[in-house]
RNA sequence: GGGGGUGUGGCGGAAUCGGUAGACGCUACGGACUUAAAAUCCGUUGGUCCACAAAGACCGUAAGGGUUCAAGUCCCUUCACCCCCA
């Protein structure tokens, strides 16, 4: 036995032993609540860092202490495997993709196991694997045949030196290719899209069901989805019989309409474009093709417009008013055409101002003060319609209605629901990814891979040079195929999806993660889904977490599952912040390392720096390394400093000194357990279990109160900070406890090595076989607090006067009210201020306080 | 601009219902042990005042006001920071 804590020895120790005896694996018996833990699986970029270590080390606590209280728990871990480093390691590298992956997964494995997590390794998901990403194709195709996938042209960001599509993260905020340096341009290519706008209803609605999810997420996607109510009007262009389709949300202001715009790219814009006109809107399509969308619609940005030289006519007046196009519409939303209400809306109010348009009052704030505004801004509050025809007078919300009426009978238009939400563009012109499984067939069209032929795999034998369009589609051998109907040449897809789609769907293969005949039996999902909770970064707080609602939704609707929503609760848990030191003047990042944390100074140039914590990352030299924490001090000290550091959703900032904090606390564990386990195996133990002293029973109370506090606040939320601060109060009530000999103090040193368990889990596991058990402590049940314990004979009652608390007195537990102000009346304290006062009242809360109020 | 959130000692953070503010930990300081140091153990640690100590008083949860016997907690106003949307 050793005698001094040796966290490398036993971590190592209990890892093998739980491994070989397969005590992490998911139980197939069914007689016991299921419970489905998930962390967000990582991208195996090769090492693990503080965040992955965070949102593992909290996944596993709650999946630990759910098997303790009696759940059958899957545990699982997998990896988001494709994606763009892969493919920069081959073209930096010249090492395949695959092999570049895999080696990075087997560390990252190896990684992952040092933190001694609960994993059911038998269950792991590779999303770059033929066995997944068959099923990734499979369920593709589920989404054809339901017409919930097809191609249209979209713009896409376009590298013209590379020659390939860049992704919008590949784009900086100068709208510059991060590889190449190019100016960005944007080209209409076929894509392949999802319509997740099908479901942008459900999407919303079901937010509401969602009722183990942080507010803020659920918002954020509410905000994503962008529902707006309001009318779709169309506008006659003069001279010939096309409309443009405008989206409003402010119908009531359709008699201030002073102007349509196009979106440049719209068809309809050289169709209304004179000859007069049509070299200057030439020349500025040209200008907005080379535009970020972000650049077109960003708000501090002028907008910039140009007249086209058509007409249309507002259909409620009948008035003639100029078409123009202008950057900050988009084609790809909504109708891709707006109306112009400068007088009602901010940014057409400054589009006008800017471009000399006019400007048309049709709402007033009050009714029949008809005073013209003199307009400094638009008035976007509601009010009442004037110079409005008809429907002059009418208040504007039911002037929407009114005007809605009005459009549908005359057929200018109806009633609309639009969303922001677009479709979902997953087509990426890449290597290292799920390729979409069709066929192009001159004759037949877009034909899917027949199910037997899937997967549809990716070669090998490719070469990348960092250039020119996707390897893909440059390997004819791969490319050309017999149309799979006709038979005869036709050529493959070959773009691939985009990474979100393979981690759309990976819970649900964990549920039967080895079934080689389907993506995963329907039985086996509906039993372990939805996920009971949910652990991941608030970054995923739309996109991922959307997606994946969204397959749910579908699979749901083809028969594959049976419920509407993957995640019952959900936790984003916060960053992992590391101390760094910045010169306010260079604007320079200093490493730690070269500083003096007494007095930070640039070693460079002597000035003082700045001091604070923000998210690890290499360029501001702040990272700790999870490797070299586990090295010095083990994983179960890196696991209780990081649950007990911050509560899990807050930011968390690493410190030494509060690690080193939690390493002192497991070595007074670890001592007060081995020194009670080794007098145990020389003394013979009393057996003095009637009536138990004083002494006993405080320590009993303690005991109790610590598992009834530990129980409740890991219940509903996990608050693993205030959980082992109970813990820490304890091991100090044991230490502090003068009845070593007891009975009692055994109690006290098992129920403090089992609560310990799901924390640090090596540890209770070393010092719980020390204590002479032979199964182990992650079999055992969770304690459940004797209520008995915690009766109290005597309480401490506070004694204030006139809401101040003047001292405190002992008195027994549970007197009524008349007991309790007698023994305050005639406490010291109270004679003390009392004296010659004339008490007006006294209030008594049983068994807390006594106030007294005094005349003054 | 709209929406949401946060603000508590030197620091991270605690405080079911409105009922002893600062649990637990870190830092710092003092002491014990040691030839010495590290480690460990013991103690103190919100501020001000009363020469010190004890006893005590007053102030104190971003700022100001209110409700209440009693406010970190409820209401109003203001400020600062963060996030999302535009």
């Amino acid at each position: 036995m050793e005698s001094r804590y040796n966290a490398a020895a036993i971590e190592q120790k209990w890892q093998c032993y739980w491994a070989e005896s397969g005590i992490d694996q998911t139980p197939e018996e069914h007689n016991k609540p299921k419970f489905y833990a998930l962390s967000m699986f990582p991208y195996p970029s090769g090492n693990l860092h503080m965040g992955h270590v965070r949102n593992y080390v909290i996944t596993d606590a709650i999946a630990r202490l759910k098997r303790m209280q009696g759940y059958r728990v899957l545990h699982p871990m997998g990896w988001d495997a494709f994606g763009l480093p892969a493919e920069n390691a081959a073209i930096d590298r010249g090492i395949a993709p695959a092999k570049w992956t895999y080696q990075n997964i087997a560390q990252m494995r190896q990684q992952l196991q040092q933190l001694g997590l609960s994993l059911d390794w038998n269950r792991e998901v590779t999303t770059c694997s033929p066995d997944y990403y068959k099923w990734t194709q499979w369920l593709f195709l589920e989404f054809f045949k339901a017409g919930l996938a097809y191609q249209k042209e979209a713009a896409v960001n376009w590298d013209p030196i590379d020659q390939t599509v860049l992704a919008n993260e590949q784009v900086d905020s100068e709208g510059r290719s991060w590889r190449s340096g190019a100016k960005v341009e944007r080209k209409l290519l076929k894509q392949w899209f999802l319509k997740i706008t099908d479901y942008a209803e459900q999407l919303l609605n079901d937010l509401d069901k969602l009722s183990g999810w942080p507010e803020r997420v659920k918002l954020m996607q509410a905000n994503w989805i962008g529902k707006s109510v309001g009318a779709y009007l169309e506008f006659p262009i003069v001279g010939m019989d096309e409309k443009i389709g405008v989206f409003t949300t402010r119908p009531d202001t359709v008699y201030g309409v002073t102007y349509v715009v196009l979106a440049p790219e719209h068809p309809l814009t050289p169709l209304v474009t004179t000859r007069e006109k049509k070299e200057a809107v030439e020349a500025f399509i040209q200008e907005v093709e080379s535009e970020s969308e972000i650049e077109r619609t960003a708000e501090d940005k002028p907008k910039r417009g140009i007249l086209t030289g058509g007409k249309a006519i507002n259909p409620f007046n009948g008035e003639e008013i100029p078409i123009l196009i202008a950057d900050y519409v988009l084609y790809e939303y909504g109708t891709g055409a707006v109306m112009g209400v400068p007088a009602h809306d901010t940014r057409d109010f400054k589009f006008a101002k800017e471009n000399n348009l006019p400007i048309q009052v049709v709402i007033i704030p009050e009714k029949d003060n008809k005073t013209i505004l003199d307009l400094k801004d638009a008035y976007t509050e509601p009010g009442f319609m004037v110079n409005s025809g008809q429907f002059d007078g009418i208040a504007s919300e039911e002037g929407k209605i009114k005007i809605i009426e009005y459009a549908e009978q005359q057929g200018y238009g109806k009633a609309r629901i639009q969303y922001r939400l677009r479709d979902w563009l997953i087509s990426r012109q890449r290597y290292w990814g799920c390729p979409i499984p069709v066929i192009h067939c001159p004759s037949c069209g877009i034909v899917p891979v027949p199910t037997e032929d899937l997967p549809v795999q990716l070669p090998e034998d490719v070469e990348f040079k960092g250039r020119g369009p996707s390897p893909l589609a440059m390997l004819e051998r791969w490319v050309d195929v017999p149309c799979p109907s006709c038979g005869e040449p036709a050529k493959r897809e070959t773009d691939t999806m985009d990474t979100f789609i393979d981690s759309s769907w990976y819970f649900l293969r964990y549920t039967d993660a080895n079934n080689e005949e389907k993506a995963f039996e329907s039985e086996k999902v509906n039993d372990w889904m939805p996920v009971d909770q949910y652990v991941g970064g608030i970054e995923h707080a739309i996109l991922h977490l959307l997606y994946s609602r969204f397959f749910t939704k579908v699979l749901r609707d083809r028969g594959l599952l049976d419920f509407d929503e993957p995640f019952q609760r959900l936790l984003t848990q916060g960053m992992v912040q590391g101390i760094t030191y910045k010169n306010p003047n260079t604007g320079k990042y200093i490493p730690p390392a070269e500083v003096n944390p007494e007095n930070p100074k640039d070693p460079a140039t002597g000035e003082p720096l700045s001091v604070f914590y923000e998210k690890m990352s290499k360029s501001k030299y702040n990272g700790v390394d999870p490797q070299q924490v586990l090295a010095k001090y083990g994983a179960d000290t890196a696991r209780l400093f990081i649950l007990f550091k911050a509560p899990p959703e807050k930011d968390l900032e690493w410190d030494d000194a509060d690690v080193e904090g939690q390493f002192r606390f497991l070595n007074r564990v670890w001592s007060q357990v081995t020194e009670f386990a080794r007098s145990q195996s020389s003394s013979s133990q009393k057996t003095n279990d009637k009536g138990r002293t004083k002494p006993e029973k405080e320590l009993r109370r303690a005991i109790h109160t610590a598992i009834k506090e530990v129980s409740a606040d890991l219940e509903g939320e996990y608050q693993f900070n205030t959980a082992i601060a109970e813990l820490m109060k304890l091991s100090n009530a044991l230490k502090d406890a003068n009845c070593h000999d007891s009975p009692v103090y055994r109690e006290g040193i098992e129920n403090l090595v089992i609560l310990l368990a799901p924390f640090a889990p090596h540890l209770a596991e070393e010092l719980w076989h020390q204590l002479g058990h032979k199964e182990s402590v992650h079999l055992q049940t969770w304690p459940q607090a004797d209520p008995n314990a915690l009766v109290v004979d005597e309480i401490t009652l506070v004694i204030q006067i006139m809401g101040k608390t003047r001292g405190t007195i002992q008195v027994p537990a549970n007197l009524d009210k008349t007991a309790l102000e007698q023994y305050a009346r005639e406490s010291d304290i109270a004679k003390r201020y009392l004296e010659d006062k004339e008490i007006k009242k006294a209030i008594v809360v049983p068994n807390k306080l006594v106030n007294f109020v005094i005349a003054k």
